[in-house]
RNA sequence: UGCCGGAUGGUGUAACGGUAGCACAGCAGACUCUGGAUCUGUUUGUCUAGGUUCGAAUCCUAGUCCGGCAGCCA
């Protein structure tokens, strides 16, 4: 093992990944045993939904394991329920990856040719099928050549309508050839028995179920059977494919698990092509199996199916290796719901405006909000993989988000409640242009003038007529320095007939600009602001958690009685002219309170931001206390 | 009460029989033309009880508590 010297953080393997983890101590060790010539894993979303933060966690670990094995992902949709499943989800799900790996993994992304489904191969003088994935074009040299942002279009493929996810239904033959080998090793049978008796005859965990009447069919019956479900001879229902196995197992997914069920239904992707469909207890191992997954990682509450995926394989004559399941800890997030069964009520009651909702959890609402994707990536690498199922604070999010925004986004003046301010002692026409730093992190990031005039608007929040101890702002009488220009005295406060400020009118001290003779003078506070005559109005969204409590959807009681009233409120502010250029996918820092970035509804004649977060505060936090 | 799994500060994790460490959060301070960032310091932890051992978070035994599993969902 070689000595690592790498000072990133957690450079805790040998390929300077981050921290290792029980799963790839796993890989390591399988990796060091020679036991696989290339690792491969696969991300298997069911496209029933959207991608949300939880499923980061699963492509971080599994595109991550393929990234530090220099292995492969398989992008693969699990869809092997057509009820359930559309085309907007696999086209999501595809948007959402390429956009969470670009830059990072996109060189182990794994897709397949389009419209190409499984070869018939002989292994070993034995029926094979196998899944190729098209090489990754990027994929030589095995290291990420892209720069996160790129990725919208289709990812390390380009453009090119010659590739496609692997889709589990692409499998719906040699199943169904599978299926057939295990009734004829007597190892499956077609029940008759009702949805309701199939519950009834399972048993209970404490009690052994009961064995079907049709347990003991002939294999000849059992294939013509099987044939006849498949040909459409029966509705919805009626019969099923089961595994023989054992009613009386612990494990109550080893009493004779239902294989097939029948489902006269349109698939997205199959169409009318089949009436029966796999379960996944049966779809998922042999999936695997056919794309050469070498590792299959999924979450813990699968742990207890893991006999059934080794059952599957186990009694069908395989050639090549078995693929290996392994579970981890789901993630869970303060202050947030990670169901997409709740996720989509959520956008079906319209509590929220769509699956790409800033507010939502999903991969597509945090993009439009504003969360970068390297963030993301770090917020995963940081809690680890484990199979203690906890609930992570989502303040170790917020960190991840506002330490990489930090780095990168460029400072920008803008003022969410304006409050009007004169300066007297200047000419009516006075305008000039001051330097501003664009971001104090970065000095490549070099500066910008930023236009000053008599009138100007400042924060609302950032003057008080009798303020509280430790008040650094504007105060009648008080100074206050404006950030890149004058140090300014309020000399008196108007207000209008209902009695509320509606302008500041104050002296500057014109020597006091940065050079200037009094410069160095020091004043308590130094406050944003934007010239009154070159600043534009802008709608600003400002988002705030989503749900009020820690835990909305544990216990009992229903999870929408916990929605924040507050998660959003739309500002008009006014923004320095810079920000009238600002494009999707730009983040900027509005100094002194927070990070926006366009919405993609902005347009030039209406701009919209979003507040991406807010820049930590310890005046809230100390004006709270009281 | 059946099977599977888990338990390390407030939270997420590390330590693989040999000094309980890291990050977040909290608190205190320094610095600051962002009350941001940065830097210092600091409070808080091995579920319990036995055992093995020179030595136990780690191994063994018993218990406690928590989570998952009885879809023709995944």
């Amino acid at each position: 093992m070689t000595t690592n010297n790498s000072d990133s953080p957690g450079a805790g393997n040998p390929a300077g990944e981050g921290p290792s983890d029980f799963i790839r101590d796993i890989v390591a060790a399988d990796v060091a045993a020679g036991r696989h010539q290339t690792i491969v894993t696969r991300f298997p979303p069911e496209p029933n939904g959207y991608l949300h933060i939880g499923h980061a966690k699963s492509i971080c670990l599994n595109f991550g394991i393929a990234r530090q094995f220099r292995g492969r992902c398989n992008l693969r949709m699990d869809d092997t329920n057509p009820t359930k499943e559309e085309v907007e989800y696999v086209e999501s799900i595809q948007r959402d990856v390429h956009w969470l790996i670009a830059g990072w993994a996109d060189h182990c992304l794994a897709l397949k040719a389009r419209g190409v489904g499984p070869a018939t191969v002989e292994t070993d003088g034995r029926t094979d099928f196998h899944q190729e994935p098209v090489p990754n074009p990027r994929a030589e040299g095995r290291s990420p050549t892209a720069e996160a942002g790129d990725a919208m279009a289709g990812g390390p493929y380009g453009e090119s309508a010659e590739v496609e996810p692997f889709y589990a239904s692409d499998y719906f033959q040699p199943l169904y050839e599978y299926a057939v080998e295990l009734i004829r090793r007597g190892q499956a049978y077609v029940c008759d028995l009702s949805p309701e008796d199939t519950d009834k005859y399972r048993g209970a965990p404490d009690r052994a179920g009961v064995e079907s009447p049709f347990r003991h069919r002939s294999v000849a019956e059992n294939l013509d059977l099987f044939a006849r479900m498949k040909a459409g001879e029966f509705p919805n229902g009626t019969r099923t494919l089961r595994a023989k196995i054992d009613m009386a197992s612990p494990n109550v997914w080893l009493r004779d698990p239902v294989l097939y069920r029948i489902r006269h239904a349109t698939h997205h992707q199959t169409g009318a092509d089949w009436c029966i469909y796999p379960m996944y207890d049966f779809a998922h191992c042999l999936s695997d199996y056919v794309e050469g997954i070498t590792h299959s990682i999924c979450t813990l509450e699968f742990e207890v199916h893991r006999p059934l995926y080794d059952w599957v394989l186990d009694n069908l004559d395989l050639p090549r290796a078995q693929p290996r399941q392994y579970e981890f800890a789901r993630l869970n997030l303060s202050y947030t719901i990670m169901s997409k069964r709740k996720l989509l009520q959520l956008v079906r009651e319209q509590k929220v405006a769509g699956w790409d909702d800033p507010r939502m959890p999903t991969l597509s609402g945090m993009r439009r909000r504003g969360i970068p994707a390297a963030a993301i990536r770090e917020f995963c690498a940081r809690i680890g993989v484990t199979k203690y199922d906890g609930l992570t604070d989502v303040a170790l999010f917020e960190h991840a988000v506002r330490e990489d925004l930090n780095r990168r986004a460029l400072r920008r003046m803008g003022v969410l409640r304006p409050l009007k301010v004169v300066i007297t002692n200047l000419p009516d026409d006075h305008s000039e242009d001051l330097e501003a730093v664009n971001n104090p992190e970065d000095p490549a990031a070099g500066t910008r003038r930023i236009p000053f005039g008599r009138e100007l608007f400042i924060d609302q929040d950032d003057f008080m007529e009798t303020p509280p101890p430790k008040y650094f702002r504007l105060r009648p009488g008080g100074e206050v320095r404006l950030k890149y220009a004058y140090i300014i005295r309020c000399d008196e406060v108007v207000k209008d007939a209902d009695g509320r400020v509606v302008e500041l009118r104050c002296t500057a001290d014109l020597d006091s600009k940065r050079g200037g003779a009094t410069a160095d003078r020091k004043v308590k506070g130094t406050i944003h602001w934007v010239s009154a005559a070159r600043s534009f109005p802008a709608e600003v969204r400002l988002y705030d958690r989503l749900f009020t409590v820690p835990e909305p959807d544990g216990g009992e009681g229903d999870f929408l009685a916990h929605l924040n009233p507050e998660s959003l409120e739309v500002v008009t502010a006014q923004l320095e002219p810079s920000l009238a250029a600002a494009q999707p996918g730009e983040c900027f820092q509005l100094e002194r309170t927070g990070y926006f970035c366009p919405d993609r509804e902005s347009r030039p004649d209406r701009p919209v931001f979003n507040r991406t977060i807010t820049l930590r505060d310890s005046w809230a936090k100390l004006a709270k206390k009281g």
